[in-house]
RNA sequence: GUGGGUGUAGCUCAGAUGGUUAGAGCACCAGAUUGUGGCUCUGGGGGCCGUGGGUUCGAGUCCCAUCAUCCACCCCA
């Protein structure tokens, strides 16, 4: 083989395409039905947009991004997530200057430089949604409720919603205060990442997956503990909503966004059985993010949901994917004589609205009709010097293998009806 | 970036201790008395045994390197 494909990508074959299709239509539905509308940014932007907006200490910034000058020498960075560029489109397009809140949707690929592994891409596909310019707390939960409606109507189940609250500027201080305080005794048995989290941002070190860390973090205040008066009605009008909508989540209060403009809700969604990475979505609220890429204070909330682990997740749990047949009609040649007519027949189902097609391969009639049993259409239409003497054509349902001598005349009729 | 597993046909895999023309199943193609798919049977095409080096009379098999892939850490979707 002369050039295989980039490490960490890979091609959707025609054979699982309707699983995509599947994801997208029923996303855009539940996008419909929740008044999100859709917008398409561009697959790359300004580096420095996405160092503002995912935050330059973050591990996407620091070592995962796809970034290269450009002809112009100019720093071009491939998405490594969808909300930085919303964000900036809301800012850039004056979308704040319409009805509030703008509620927006996206579906694409995004790039991070990671080493793959079970359900983890250099190159995955997410659908998100964001919303603009509210800061009620129906939001984070409608956003939540969205996600999982999304994933029922997949068929997806056993899934675990994990929501938090990680303060606002207010309060968030105040844990960083005594984070630092209660883990300065045993800063140096800290792993060497969580060491560096204690000087740039403690909070993370209660996310660490490390046993050492998860023992030392035992008894260590969290998120909850410090919230202050604002943020803690704003996550129990958040829970409110989601138990009025009879939505099941666990409260998971180390469940840590670690940007500094991410505020009040975060939230996970875990599936089980697909391996290590069994995120299949996260999100939460950044009231501080327009700030940050230059625009005036506005709130925002949203989430990303991961395409192929939830494609992992629906193959591992055996839920079927609706399948579209390929072709309502295959249309076979009897023998040589037929084969102008065949596609002539071919076109004008066509032109019908009929799914068709026919052999290029020079096959025997038993190879076309056994061609066409692979195809699996509903029809086979058969042509031969009798038929075409006739007008008609044989039109056999594949089926139940039954055949019958229709005129062409009533063929598409026939073939709809 | 770190660690482990695996690279033989389109796919899934056999090929003890190195030894003739490298096999199977599935898939693909053709045929089973000449106008009909699915089942069955017969036959056929297809392999620089990931790549490069080394050891050896001889390497798919042993050694080294490299690349790819899978899994895990980290992080995330």
């Amino acid at each position: 083989m002369a050039i295989s494909r980039p490490r960490g990508t890979g091609d959707i074959l025609p054979g699982e395409i309707h699983k995509w299709h599947y994801l997208e239509d029923t996303f855009r539905e539940v996008c419909r039905e929740y008044k999100y509308e859709e917008i398409r940014t561009p697959i790359f932007e300004h580096t420095e947009l996405f160092e503002r907006g995912v935050g330059d200490t973050t591990d996407i910034v620091e070592k995962e991004m796809y970034t290269f000058l450009d002809r112009g020498k100019r720093s071009i960075t491939l998405r490594p997530e969808g909300t930085a560029a919303a964000v900036r489109a809301y800012l850039e397009n004056k979308l704040s200057a319409g009805p509030q809140p703008v509620k927006l949707y996206y579906t694409g690929p995004m790039f991070r430089y990671d080493r793959p592994q079970a359900g983890r891409f250099r190159q995955f596909h997410q659908v998100g949604v964001e919303v603009f310019g509210s800061r009620d707390p129906g939001l984070d939960a409608e956003v939540m409720a969205m996600a999982m409606d999304y994933y029922a109507r997949l068929g997806l189940k056993e899934l675990e919603l994990r929501i938090n609250s990680v303060g606002c500027p207010q309060c968030r201080p105040v844990l960083g205060e005594r984070l630092l305080e209660f883990f300065r005794p045993s800063l140096e048995e800290l792993c060497t990442n969580c060491q560096g989290r204690y000087q740039r941002n403690p909070l993370r070190i209660l996310d660490c997956k490390s046993s050492r860390c998860g023992e030392l973090s035992v008894g260590a205040p969290t998120t909850l503990d410090c919230l202050c008066n604002g943020c803690a009605g704003h996550f129990a009008k958040v829970k409110g909503y989601l138990d009025l909508l009879n939505i099941s989540y666990s409260v998971d209060s180390r469940l840590v966004r670690g940007l500094d403009y991410y505020t009040h809700t975060a939230f996970e969604i875990m599936a089980t059985d697909i391996g290590a990475q069994s995120s299949i979505g996260g999100g939460g609220r950044y009231d501080g993010l327009m700030e940050a890429c230059g625009g005036p204070p506005t709130p925002g909330i949203g989430y990303a949901l991961g395409m192929e682990r939830i494609i992992l997740t629906m193959e591992s749990q055996g839920i079927a994917f609706p399948e579209q047949r390929l072709i309502d009609a295959f249309v076979v040649s009897v023998d040589p004589g037929a084969e102008m007519k065949a596609f002539e027949i071919v076109f004008m189902l066509r032109k019908n609205g009929l799914g068709a097609d026919k052999d290029h391969m020079g096959r025997s009639l038993k190879a076309q009709m056994k061609y066409a049993g692979k195809l699996n259409p509903r029809y086979t239409v058969l042509l031969g010097s009798d038929e075409l003497a006739r007008g008609t054509a044989g039109l056999k349902d594949m089926a139940s293998g039954v055949q019958e001598e229709v005129p062409l005349s009533g063929l598409v009729q026939r073939i709809k009806g």
